[in-house]
DNA sequence: ATTAGCACTCGGAACCATCGAGTGCTAATT
DNA sequence: AATTAGCACTCGATGGTTCCGAGTGCTAAT
């Protein structure tokens, strides 16, 4: 099963193979690789390396007397030792490279939000982004402001540069005394710690702390913790959809819907995000591969970007038959963008 | 074509018609509408009656030796006279509330997510929402801070408890006291106005303000200017897009894709809902009435809610078969659930 | 080891007949 | 005058049949 063992013609035959059918969505039959494509062989020669792939379980045949077509194990062996990723042209990069920008004076939601437009649009594919897990980011700076009687704005400053806002319902009695005295206990006990083990922290380092409101300040951790645990889907942007319909692999009812069940969902999408993606480099996973009930068919290509100290993903989703070679490129590019545009 | 040139018995059986028809998805023909409803009619009297109809474009025939189905003016004159809203059941409405309620501790955006969610599910279409238009709001409160040594965040509070943050890219060389005395003049200047004029009150009343830094109150207006044009798309939250895929009229991936299509864009959907969406009471807008390409076979139900002085929206958007006499009251209930929690 | 040759398979397209729901019209009925 | 029964007609949907050809696997020749 593994690459291994395939013989240099056989390597050949799939990688000839896959590189068709991405672009003709067809099942593949041994004449057209005998003609079409450089490598000298005769259409019976193929077709007997052909039933040696089937055999390893890298392609099948949809019936009978039809070409053949990648399996995901198949398509696994090309992504993992077949493809060598086409540089993103010049004037393409700098058009990407333009477009991130012009958002990147915005808050960090706005870009990613641009960046997954961007995507989607260069790759017609599903473009997603999915903001740096705040877990290891260093707090920088906590405001808490009193906006309206009962509510207070609670603004946490993570290192370089990101900023997380969230409101906090408050009894009426608190004045605000209390809040700048929480406000200042907060600041000089947390500032320069990872927001990660904020809960820890606040037992160990604000017990004692007499100035601090203690019930602002356990509202403050629920806040807190609801930052961290909730926004995973949330700062997931997804941009793109409608791209699907154009691959004849979703012109299946069914199957599109499952897809689109999966994006709605979020929580899945993130989960491959965050779970594989991270890391650096490109990764690249096929829908069957991980626990993507219903979008078994689709492939996500991700790459992690740091933005200071955090990291966060971005990626695209489309068919598992797309084209790789260009596309990888393309999501490598545009993560090494944004990380330069984050991280200033 | 109006209202009024239709005799009882056209009006019965059109509206007898059309119920069928939301529920069955079928042409009706008129042997059903004889027997299974109790207007004691013949067929062929029906028939009659129904030919009628159709030459007033309420109804027409798909082909041929078929039933009738409601053409877009059918439902427009069944919407407006023939529909009574039956009332939200009591245990809905409670779990309704609950769930919404539950939100409701966190920031509006929050909600709006969460009530794009339950209208979702509940009405088993797609949910949106729309925060309020903060043009007509009352600035209460701002607030610059700087959380990097060139990004600076904006708090901006506006009348009862709403709350807008976006982030400034500042040139480095502004120092701490700058943006104090800055604050404190447009604090001053600007505290008790309205957002939406905000541009013409900075013109007027700080150009002589000495404390101010130029540069900043520059950069602060063009801020608030994105915060008022922009978020509009940004703040739509839709859900329940599969919900899509259930409905027989979306079968064709075309018209699944228009809509689709349509939904991704946001502009359109947006439009509708503040231009038709405004003022009271439920509004029902059918696709082709309206200029969304793509979208013609889909309806929205929209009601605004008041969230203090400004008004947003909250909706559902559907096939225009759709089951008006329920969802109409559901849409209502909801927004008068959630302009209880947001004004307060 | 490769390839030419050939019989075989099977999905898809095209064609056809059939069926039946539903119609519009006319003539009978109330 | 309004309603209804009766009837011929239309036309989409369904299912069966045939036909075609792309593509195969195997065998025998190179």
């Amino acid at each position: 099963m593994g690459f291994e063992q395939l013989s240099t013609r056989e390597r050949e035959i799939l990688r000839v193979l896959i590189d068709h059918y991405i672009r003709s969505a067809e099942p593949v039959g041994s004449r057209v690789l005998s003609t079409r494509h450089g490598l000298g062989l005769s259409p019976a020669t193929i077709r007997n390396t052909m039933q040696d792939l089937e055999e390893m379980g890298l392609i099948r045949q949809p019936h009978t007397s039809a070409g053949r077509v990648p399996t995901d194990e198949g398509y696994r062996t090309y992504i993992d030792n077949l493809i060598e990723p086409t540089p993103v042209p010049e004037d393409l990069a700098r058009r990407l490279r333009e477009e991130i920008v012009a958002a990147s004076k915005r808050a960090v939601d706005d870009i990613l939000e641009q960046t997954a437009h961007v995507l989607a649009r260069v790759t017609t594919q599903i473009g997603v982004t999915l903001a740096p897990s705040l877990e290891s980011g260093v707090i920088s700076h906590i405001e808490l402001i009193q906006v309206a009687e009962s509510r207070l704005l609670v603004v946490l400053g993570v290192q370089t540069g990101l900023v997380r806002t969230l409101l906090l319902e408050v009894s009426t009695d608190v004045d605000r005394k209390a809040i700048e005295a929480t406000q200042h206990a907060l600041n000089e006990r947390l500032v320069g710690q990872p927001l990660g083990s904020l809960r820890k922290l606040i037992a160990e380092r604000l017990g004692d702390d007499s100035r601090a409101d203690a019930r602002l300040v356990k509202m403050f951790v629920a806040a807190a913790d609801e930052l961290l645990e909730r926004p995973a889907t949330e700062s997931l942007h997804v941009n793109g959809t409608s791209n699907l319909f154009n691959q004849p692999e979703f012109a299946d009812h069914e199957t599109l819907g499952g897809v689109l069940r999966v994006i709605e969902q979020r929580t899945p999408i993130v989960e491959v995000l965050r779970q594989r993606g991270m890391g650096e480099g490109i990764v690249i996973t096929i829908g069957s591969e991980v626990n993507l009930q219903g979008a078994e068919g689709c492939t996500l290509v991700s790459a992690a970007y740091n933005a200071g100290r955090v990291q966060g993903t971005i990626g695209i989703m489309g068919p598992t038959r797309m084209e790789y070679a260009k596309l990888v490129s393309i999501v490598d590019y545009v993560a090494r963008v944004l990380a330069e545009e984050t991280d200033k």
